[in-house]
DNA sequence: CGTCACATTTTGATTATTCAAAATTACATC
DNA sequence: GATGTAATTTTGAATAATCAAAATGTGACG
């Protein structure tokens, strides 16, 4: 049987819990995941029962969900081919980054495979989508790349934006709105623990200050 | 309540079937919708039930089925789509026509307006899908362009390929590889009742025969 | 060790969609 | 007008996915 949307959104949302697992932790616990897929904590519950039954997940009752190595094959494939999507639509379509995730949630479903090694083609074998997350690749590996956050770079020393991590389109229209997004060039010049924020040096040499809350997504690279 | 996959499609068949009944009709026969989704004919009969009971379609027991205004503006809203999204697929991802239907059969119910108003935009408003398949307007409106069939137009006088009413991808390549496709100038010579077929004359004048069963497939233009 | 808070699971139910097969209806034909 | 065939509807059932609320388990803390 080939695995019905809900299926796929449910082992992407393990794949991507499981990458978020503090160190030491192996499985992803329930709540997240009921949480991170907006449905009821019950559901999950069954959901991830029958997924064991198919032999996607390892499930340990009260402990939480981890993939399978089936389970993490079909995983990458739907991530790959998210992300995929949605750098498509923001390069070849001319859709805003704030707007792409809705229609990648759904079309990462439904085009075939032949749409997917089109685009990829289009797009040059991309290894990143719009806000930096990296892309599976078509043989389910993830690259990954060691990244640090505006809390933990080098103050004064010029760095790279490389990645956004919070979808939420507001919090993406500020970004792009102070220049902040993805390839942009910027030096921190001060953190202040007891105001909570950070202060930038961005493009055009223009000062800014943003929340410690805010500068943890915004990952860069030396 | 947005309409499911499901009732789109249902409203889509009806649609078409509504343009395809013989002079006179009125209604698209149950078994005829049945037979066009590929469902068992007791599912369109609850199924249309329930779409009557959302004010979709008139339906008159052991009769048929037709849609209503509000039906027939959500059906038209889901041919313009497909028809957009398979012309988009041919056109700018490359993909070839007897490949383009089943992808267009999904994204349809998913993809955004945005995403629909900007590939009608890249692809320059355009009036006929790849097939040669009218393409609603944004208002709903579906242009109708009289067409004669291989079988019926003049003879010994060049014609223009404009429409092919079968989606199956054989045929589809068999149209292709043989210059049939619409756009293509041609000219019938001949024919013939008794052997069911019609002789051509198309590109650099080359013959051939088609059955007419493939010939009343072929719509063409003076 | 007992208790409490919180996470998780269980229970009982609902909605949407589908099928196979039985029952019914309509219609043409004798 | 009776009858038979084909179309249609009804019936009874199944699957997938979901929820709210009740029940239960876990781990922390005093
Ligand atoms: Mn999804
Ligand atoms: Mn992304
Ligand atoms: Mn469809
Ligand atoms: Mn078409």
């Amino acid at each position: 049987m080939l695995p019905s949307s809900t299926v796929e959104n449910y082992l992407k949302a393990i794949y991507v819990g499981e990458m978020h697992l503090a160190d030491g932790q192996t499985l992803v616990p329930m709540g997240q995941l009921a949480g991170a897929l907006g449905i009821a904590p019950g559901t999950a519950t069954t959901m991830v029962k029958a997924l064991f039954e198919s032999g996607l997940v390892v499930y340990e009752p009260y402990n939480g969900v981890r993939l399978t190595a089936a389970g993490q094959k079909l995983a990458a494939r739907v991530l790959r081919r998210h992300r995929l999507i949605e750098l498509f639509l923001v390069q070849v379509i001319g859709m805003n980054w704030d707007e792409v995730h809705d229609d990648a949630e759904q079309m990462e479903h439904v085009v075939s495979d032949r749409f997917i090694e089109r685009i990829d083609e289009m797009l040059g074998q991309p290894e990143v989508d719009p806000h930096g997350d990296p892309i599976p690749t078509a043989d389910g590996r993830l690259p990954h790349r060691a990244l640090e956050t505006l809390l933990t770079c080098p103050l004064h020393t010029p760095v790279t934006v490389a990645r956004v991590t919070d979808q939420d389109a507001a919090f993406l229209r500020f970004i792009e709105s102070n220049n902040l997004k993805p390839g942009q060039t910027i030096e921190v010049e001060a953190r202040d623990e007891v105001s909570d924020s950070v202060r930038l040096k961005g493009h055009n040499d223009e000062r800014m200050t943003i929340g410690a809350r805010a500068a943890s997504k915004l990952l860069v690279t030396g």
